[in-house]
DNA sequence: GATGAATGAGCGTTCATTCAT
DNA sequence: GATGAATGAACGCTCATTCAT
């Protein structure tokens, strides 16, 4: 499909240069095509943006939501979902980028777009909090853990692309042992493993 | 010194309006100066930006020096460091706009300031962790950690600007309790509490 | 025939939107064909607007031709010719407008068919005058009031068009009784009558 | 003043493209200057043709005024009058045909000067016209001659300029003498001649 | 014969940047 | 040392015009 090889080009774009500094001339000339076919087919520049988070987005909570095991205890469920994370960001790094840091700074018509892929996220890592029985979470306490986590994901996402010698299910390994075990646990030496090893 | 007064400016007005958004224009109006004179002082516009997001990270950075107790148990340090994080986010916002949200969307010359201050702030944590004695942290698992940390804090501090409504204190305890106890330890109604309630 | 229905939808878009506002898109969807269609018909936009201004000008010298009463007095001529010309403008909105407001406006190619109309609308006012066996104007005097008194219908009409509530017949009559009687006499109260009434 | 060579430039090519087929850039060229000078001088593309035809009008009318003299009977007033507007027409043919012709094609803002302007010059002469005892024009009437001989002036006007060894007095007696004597006069032979033949 | 799909060229507008004073 | 005035270079967007089918 064409739209398909534009929003390709067009997150290639954004990605690497934010939403003010791409113009739809280069747009256009990555994706092969002319200014007035970018036009035709996805209408103006910030309905092009904004469709490209609405498809990144969408893409990304697929990927996550296809490798997580939602029968499993807790813990699996948040390590499943932490390695179908790392994976989909190691295979998408201009995805994540599109989505995540240029969305966020643009206000308006983006941030809705945003919004609703945050609101699904948190609702997933706030479902797992509330699931066990002990743990009384609030709305904003759940909406904020979850902030945090996804941002030290993103940090660590990050971080991992300066060291990509790591496999992925290292980095996902680490992320999970410091936000289920804590560094209290972990300078004691204590480490979470995964269900095949305990 | 008046170099001091045209980077309040631009701080302002680069948090306010973006990097593309904001211009020369009224930056030299806001610094109360002539446009020559801002070129004069601070160089092109991704050089002013630069700077800009060069000082409030040392600003930054040391707000939360000044705030850890380096001669405490490890939890108290972070604890302290965390504390001294967010009170100065609450009390800057403008510069913790600038300095990430803005930083994060601007590609090529940005990114390095940015980076440097992650180091930094890493280097810091990873120090942390390393001190204690039962952690056989290796390098590279404690940069990773770190990066973790450092990530979840400023996206939490994101998170933060758009629910003011709570307190520094109360932002920063539920990183703690993340960070130290892990959601392990939370899902089973163990909290952390600050030294002086042990 | 083809052409005819094309020429009916350009002559509908451009009274309605004027020439550079009107777009070939809009042409050929109105008209029901395709882009290619329209040019291979009709050529350029310009040889279109050329033609659409040519043919209502022919048609307009038609209807004042048969209005017209070539073997009566002097005024009972003029009379009726001024009464086909008001009422084939007020029954041909969009022809009159693209005709003449919109031919007035853009330079160049256009000016060439509105003086070829213009010219004989004049050479038959100038003839009428001419005959006039007291008249001893001169070519020269004949051609100038004749340009006058259609400019004068010109500027009426579209007077006219602001005031839709007038009678066709009223408004031919006023521009009668202007350049029959003169002001001169209209001062004085005397008016020009049609001959039914005389 | 620097404004004054920019309309100036504008109204010329203005006049020669009309509205929409003038560029800027064509405009900044002719001024002489480059066209962000123009924009910071003028506003857009639209303010400035707006000023130019308030301009111009102002102009117009301001030589009519001039050259009237209202304390005289009422054929002196609008033999004056018309003496006038041909003396303008003749030296500012741009100016004329900016103002009249291309503002009655574009719609919305630039309708209210080119309104304001009729409705000056309509008032004129409707006052000539119930000056007299005897004419009970109405206002509609009043309005619709004074439109008319508008009209028949700019038309000579047009005629005018190809016949340029005709002198402006020359024009002006004759549109005089048709709307003064009218036709029917003139053919019988009977002319009106400026007071200082009589 | 007819068209869907494509584009070259241009427009109005803005802004970082720099002379002339 | 300081500035008002000026501009080169883009940018988002549109449209008359034409291939390939």
């Amino acid at each position: 499909m064409r739209e398909r090889q534009i929003m390709d080009a067009a997150v290639d774009v954004f990605s690497r240069l934010g939403f003010h500094a791409a113009s739809m001339d280069e747009i256009s000339d990555v994706a092969g095509i002319s200014k007035p076919m970018l036009y035709a087919y996805l209408g103006s520049k910030e309905e092009l943006f904004a469709t490209c988070i609405r498809r990144e987005a969408t893409r990304m909570m697929e990927a996550i939501a296809t490798g997580v095991e939602p029968d499993q205890e807790p813990d699996v469920q948040l390590w499943s979902g932490l390695r179908a994370f790392f994976g989909f960001v190691g295979e998408n790094r201009a995805s994540w980028m599109v989505l995540h840091r240029q969305a966020s700074t643009q206000g308006g018509p983006f941030a809705v777009e945003l919004t609703d892929m945050r609101t699904r996220a948190v609702s997933l890592v706030a479902a797992l909090l509330t699931q066990s029985t002990k743990a009384p979470a609030t709305k904003l306490e759940a909406e904020s853990l979850a902030a945090a986590l996804v941002g030290a994901g993103e940090s660590l996402a990050e971080w991992w692309l300066d060291h990509p010698e790591e496999p992925a299910g290292v980095v996902a390994a680490r992320l999970m042992n410091l936000v289920w075990m804590g560094f209290g646990d972990l300078v004691d030496g204590n480490v979470w493993h995964p269900p095949s090893r305990r």
